[in-house]
DNA sequence: AGTTGAATAATCAGAACTGAGTATATCGCC
DNA sequence: GGCGATATACTCAGTTCTGATTATTCAACT
């Protein structure tokens, strides 16, 4: 994930340079549903592409303003852009899901719990779901493969969750069942 | 994440009290395919469980082998494995993907390469669903909801990257679109 | 009897990351 | 014109994580 951080760092500042603050407003803004990238990570981040001699950074006095640096790409930078963008198209990394770790363990719980958690997990995805869904529309067409991406990763969550009630239900107490179909 | 690897180990010290070697041979070839743990992050986690309470180590002197922790869950970690539990089953946190940041800037490549990488992407996906599918049949029933939930996510993303190819073709040049179909 | 190599069981230095904090300027409002 | 709120721009101490390395035993081979 490092890498893919910063391939967003230098193409960002490859369309313009930048002030820290300016770069970590637009992330905030206009990426938060995509990448989760802290503040001080980015300036973290922006540290190690300066030292590794990536990007330039540059102190800016301005009257009295407290001072702040310009970063821009370097030469080096723009090959290092270049690299880190094919190698994120053609390479796959298998995932890690948190969501695993539970199903493992599940059946440690009774049933009628286990079912009432997971239905509240299928409610959670179904709102992030919804959120996306708005974007979809409200968004630039620029995001719409990123907004899709996630969409159809969201429909195979659901469709999983939706697989583990129906099982876990047919075990459950007739009480438990009822109740959630009311 | 974190979390998510401190209710794995508890779990697994709930079974059966372990030495750290122990516990990471049998992650490493039991869990290899939906988790993701270094060794020295184990012996990490384990340390950080037992300043926290979770866990009681004591180290075992035999004859002269080297010497040996042998790690055990206390109460207070059991019911932290609950708590731990009950929040993984019912918790959903939006994931990132890497793979959102290439695409972000793909249009920076000529389609032509852009399209020959996406197609090494598609390859590798197909290569690692082929041993999740391998595994599926192999591996013990109680694996299996794990094993269904790599599939959907990887089904997922096959969707998605045959969709982005296929926009993509439309706009590749010529030969380049005949090159890959022939 | 000595050497090599695998298995066992960690430790450690350094890299990566985060939350909390620092410091100044500017803006609105009473 | 004074005062809190907000914007700007980081810095830093502490936490988490990883690759490389250390150290011992045991079995096999020479």
């Amino acid at each position: 994930m490092t890498m893919d951080r910063q391939l967003l760092l230098l193409g960002l500042l490859r369309a313009q340079e930048m002030h820290g603050y300016q770069l970590n407003e637009f992330i905030d803004e206009q990426m938060n549903f995509c990448v989760d990238l802290k503040r001080s990570t980015a300036y973290y981040l922006l540290d190690k592409l300066c030292r590794d001699g990536y990007v330039a950074e540059e102190v800016e006095r301005e009257g009295n303003r407290p001072e702040r640096k310009v970063y821009r790409i370097t030469p080096t930078g723009e090959e290092r852009f270049q690299e880190l963008l094919r190698q994120n198209l053609a390479a796959y990394e298998p995932s890690v899901y948190a969501e695993d770790i539970g199903i493992i363990f599940e059946h440690q719980l009774a049933p009628d719990e286990s079912l009432r958690l997971m239905r509240m997990r299928r409610e959670a995805i179904l709102a992030h779901r919804a959120t996306m869904e708005a974007l979809h529309v409200s968004l630039p067409p620029s995001h719409t493969a990123v907004i899709e991406h996630h969409l159809l990763h969201l429909d195979a969550e659901i469709t999983w969750i939706d697989r583990l009630i129906a099982t876990r239900s047919s075990h459950a107490s007739p009480q438990a069942t009822d109740t959630a179909s009311s």
